[in-house]
DNA sequence: ACTTAATTTCGTTATTGAACGAAATGACAA
DNA sequence: TTGTCATTTCGTTCAATAACGAAATTAAGT
């Protein structure tokens, strides 16, 4: 059974309706980062990003790849739907300068090659 | 004291989270309408209605225009900024043929010339 | 099999937001 | 100024959602 466009379209605006959302969508421009990484970043309980990440991923933003003990997420290369598509490709440019998401590029950047999330 | 870009997204992302806020949305792309005509259209108690556009507009995505006893809402001439724009020009393109918003398109055209919100 | 580490799921709490009806406000006409 | 109609504001209720910690699950490595 499809969803309606409408549906379709809610659902994309109401998961990008919450600020830690949005840092994490753009964090995932920058780089492919397991949920452990992301936490370090984002600063909210692990279960709090893994729910982030769940919503994200079911409404077609972003997928994971399994490897190890890890899973690894990314910016979505399948697209969905037209409107997701287009948004994620705008996106960046409407955040763009803002000063929390710099931040949180800053520190994507300064993440260590091999993972160590118990040992950070 | 300007909102951050981030504020911003997120208040039109919020405003964009709501079904009856999209309506009213569409069927404001076809014509200027006031505040009953709005609430013939989407069915709701007319403080609901004026409250949804209370929230469009301080989001920037409608004006008002007073003209006697009555209040008449169209979309934004003015954009206070980038993704509203941007929007605002896309938005009826994802919802196009969506049944619900042709239904209400359609009772927009019935509507009546001369305004007679009581004497419906 | 047993341990450890990464992640998800579950149950709870606190906040936000949509809807309603009633009361208040604003604008015009008698 | 009084009455009427359009709209907004206020107070309340109910549903949705973000966050947390604890428990369950999954995947290696020993």
């Amino acid at each position: 059974m499809t969803k309606s466009k409408m549906n379709n379209l809610l659902n994309i605006f109401k998961t990008l309706s919450d600020k830690n959302r949005l840092r994490i969508l753009m964090i995932l421009y920058e780089k492919e980062l397991c949920v452990c990484e992301i936490q370090e970043i984002i600063q909210v309980t692990i279960s709090t990003v893994s729910k982030h990440l769940s919503i994200l991923k079911s409404a077609g933003f972003i997928e994971e790849r399994k490897e190890g003990k890890w899973v690894y997420y990314h910016i979505a290369k399948n697209f969905t739907n037209t409107p997701l598509r287009e948004i994620l490709f705008i996106l960046p440019s409407w955040l763009k300068g803002e000063a929390e998401i710099e931040k949180d590029i800053e520190k994507v950047k300064n993440i260590k090659e091999v993972i160590t999330c118990s040992t950070k």
